[in-house]
DNA sequence: ATCATATGGGTAAACGATTACCTAGTTAAA
DNA sequence: TTTAACTAGGTAATCGTTTACCCATATGAT
């Protein structure tokens, strides 16, 4: 079934169904519309938006590369962007990088000759430069920021700030030795964090000791290890964690050793995803606005997509959520 | 940059730029095989493929409804949809129907529009009559299965089979007083599920007791909601629980109370979601092939697409997980 | 010497929509 | 009565590929 048939069937020319059915009928009698329209209905003609794409050179399509959607916070990321672009018209292609690079470049070369008419990326650790040198296609980047000079947005959360802030939180309940477990920070936000939980131990006059810190993944799994590790190598009261699957696995290890949370040892963890809330104890955390950073990247990227006037960069404010782990 | 536009820098007709991009290129000399893929190259070309695809009907993208891929266990899915989709080629678009029908409809309208070979739909709870019917784009059925006579693939678990196991191990763990809370079953999976729960009480003699029932979503909510319910309302000392989520909340609700798990109430969960075993106790559960089903629904989708022989329906088993909780 | 086949490419018609421009009749204004 | 403007459509080029044919020339077999 295409446009022409059912012009054929309504006697009319295909101009003319293509108008009504774009609403551009101001210059169509209402009988040849209701007719049109019929006959599309009983025939259960399915407009072809792959040809349409290929005339007005718009897919109403988004790519979403992020590092694996089963980690709760980039599912929630997912769905504030999947959500907030079927409101503004947008289907969104979803791609899983595993963090590797490759992936990623295969994936937004993919998306760039699917014609997509915008990308957001979460990205991977390492610069993804070729393939976003000599890019046209608009792009996001969200949460993890990288640095290039190309003509891209940016959405991320103020790391540092939230870290200095869960550090501080962890020194005023009374902690004097404080673990920092992360991702390693050749990626920023990491790094970032690493900066805040450093400003607020300086700060309060606490000495920095670098066996305090642990840095491998964003996991449970290196939470778990890096708590047996601190545990083993030196003394801590409190655990600063770089995202909340780290306090998980930590609080796990802790558990394990039969140690206390929080009264022997404090965990904070950062994200505040979803079943934080119902680990035991419930996880004290800094929470990301995550699905609101999901929307407010759709938001900027149609922005771009349309021309419209924008700030290529928005910092949003996480927000410390006391539970039961400190 | 067209195709043309290289053709015309390499002194070729499009004809055989196309025929060297694609491969087909028999009769086509290494020279200005070489030639052509140096300009390409320096040109920074992409194919349009989006133009390939009106022409060759086919858009190597597959669309996937799910209800929400905040859900562990969809974004599961989710991904091993997309790996597998990967492997053989093509992209998927992600869809979240929040199990609206509305949503799911509006969404299978759009992945055909957009021309998807392929659709795999993780149904809302009531059948989708309407945009399943008079469709003519391949279509699996994953997980939820619906009725409809249509000439769609189906994979399913044996859900009857999970939930009886998962009964008699809490019989033979000593319970004699089972609550069973799950969503409510007007959709399959959990009906199934019921059925399993009670052939297994009833066969070993004891009584069944609506009482005992507590059916609404497959929810943290509902499984503290309903916990709190059966221990307001009757005697338990274990609890079957329709899914991992489910369980989560009945355990929160039966710490609440001081009730200790899995000594005066043992729970068991289905699913098992990637979380379930940070939990605490780490839970007990029926484990779901949940990755491998978003695999075979694409390897039964692809092989349709390609018009191979397969059997529409793939049931895979369960298996019974045993941690902490019961 | 002739014919068949392999080699290396080019021409142009699709694919299914959109849309700039055209036509022709009707109304309204001058 | 002429003309401008509005109404209700139609024509056909175009978007960027693919591919069924077509056309040479070269090579080999008979």
């Amino acid at each position: 079934m295409t446009i022409k048939e059912i012009a054929k069937l309504a006697n009319v020319s295909s101009a003319t169904v293509s108008k009504i059915l774009n609403g551009k009928d101001q210059y169509i009698s209402e009988a040849t519309r209701q007719r049109v329209l019929e006959i599309v209905e009983r025939e259960g003609y399915i407009p072809n938006a792959i040809a349409k794409s290929l005339k007005i050179k718009s897919t109403k399509t988004i790519g979403i590369v992020i590092p694996d959607v089963m980690n709760l916070f980039f599912s929630e990321l997912a769905r504030g962007i999947e959500d907030a672009a079927e409101k503004k018209g947008y289907s969104v292609i979803l791609c899983n990088s595993d963090n590797k690079e490759s992936k990623e470049e295969k994936y937004i070369q993919i998306l760039q000759e699917k014609m997509v008419d915008g990308i957001i990326l979460t990205a991977s650790e390492r610069s993804v430069s070729k393939s976003l040198k000599r890019r046209n296609t608009p792009m996001i980047l969200l949460d993890r920021d990288i640095s290039i000079d190309d003509n891209v947005g940016r959405i991320v959360v103020d790391n540092e700030d939230g870290a200095y802030n869960a550090t501080n939180f962890l020194i005023d309940k009374g902690c004097k030795n404080i673990g920092f477990i992360s991702s390693d920070n050749i990626n920023k936000s990491s790094g970032e964090r690493f900066k805040g939980y450093k400003k607020a131990i300086l700060e309060k006059g606490i000495e920095y000791d670098d066996e305090k810190i642990f840095l491998q993944n964003y996991t449970i799994e290196t939470g778990y290890k890096g708590t047996m590790t601190l545990l083993e190598e030196t003394k801590i009261d409190g655990i600063c964690c770089g995202n909340d699957l780290i306090a998980i696995g930590a609080i796990k290890a802790l558990k394990e050793k039969d140690i206390d949370v929080p009264r022997e040892v404090k965990v904070i963890g950062f994200d505040d995803i979803q079943v934080s809330q119902y680990m035991d104890p419930p996880l004290t955390t800094i929470k990301q606005p995550i699905y609101e950073m999901g929307e407010e990247a759709v938001k900027m990227l149609v922005a771009i997509i349309e021309r419209k006037e924008v700030n290529m960069v928005k910092v949003l404010k996480t927000e410390l959520i006391e539970r039961g782990s400190s």
